[in-house]
DNA sequence: GTGGGTACTTACCTCGATGTCAGTGGGGGC
DNA sequence: GCCCCCACTGACATCGAGGTAAGTACCCAC
């Protein structure tokens, strides 16, 4: 966990946003369980050391559930916790923000 | 404005809010508008240096409106505009969901 | 036996956001 | 005279998140 003590319930929630993937993650992890693989395809830049590290982080602070199977090619599983899907929903309206104002630049590019 | 094209709409309210003290300064905006100094002290650690860049930036993003008057002893107010009110209100349940988070956290410490 | 896919780890490097500190040009208080 | 307050600006320094590239260990397909 990040820095703390903090300021308000916002500081605290974007501490936990706070990476330059995560959302990203949680995105694609919304719809469905994903493999460590998949992930990298879902989240189109991502190296994965850095996927490694904030899926690591993003576990610590109870968000992502890691299952791994010990088969013979390794395979692993990521999926929301509870926590992870209420912070998703949480991030809805932010989502939601966003898209206005995606919409709102698009326009003004076109002009 | 930042990086763009964005993912998804997430992204693009992420991408206005990304900055160490931002979501602080739109916080300490919401109840009030403030003068430049008084902002500085209701944001405890950011430098002067800083806070200009950071109201700057959420200026050039509509968040933030900014008003000089032309006085001996200058005078600069800030305040949010309808965009940034917006923006605000989707942080809301962003922002309950982190207080819950520190109220988890500190029953945790307690044990 | 060469190459690809699984899920990583490690050492090293880069670069930009942030911090530090000093300067600006007045005005008012003591 | 000296210092603080206002709202900044600019040069310089730091430091750590993230990127790069290679290695691991094992299996399967061709």
């Amino acid at each position: 966990m990040g820095k703390q003590p903090y300021v308000c319930g916002l500081d605290a929630a974007v501490d936990v946003i706070d990476g330059k993937w995560k959302v990203l993650i949680i995105w694609a992890l919304n719809h469905q369980r994903c493999r460590f693989g998949e992930l990298r395809r879902m989240v189109p830049g991502v190296t994965e050391k850095v996927l490694t590290q904030q899926l690591r982080e993003l576990e610590a602070d109870g968000i992502v559930h890691r299952e791994s199977y010990d088969t013979k090619p390794p395979k692993v599983e990521y999926s929301l916790t509870e926590l992870g899907d209420e912070l998703n929903r949480a991030l809805g309206p932010l989502g939601a923000w966003g898209k206005r104002r995606m919409a709102a630049l698009a326009e003004a590019g076109r002009g």
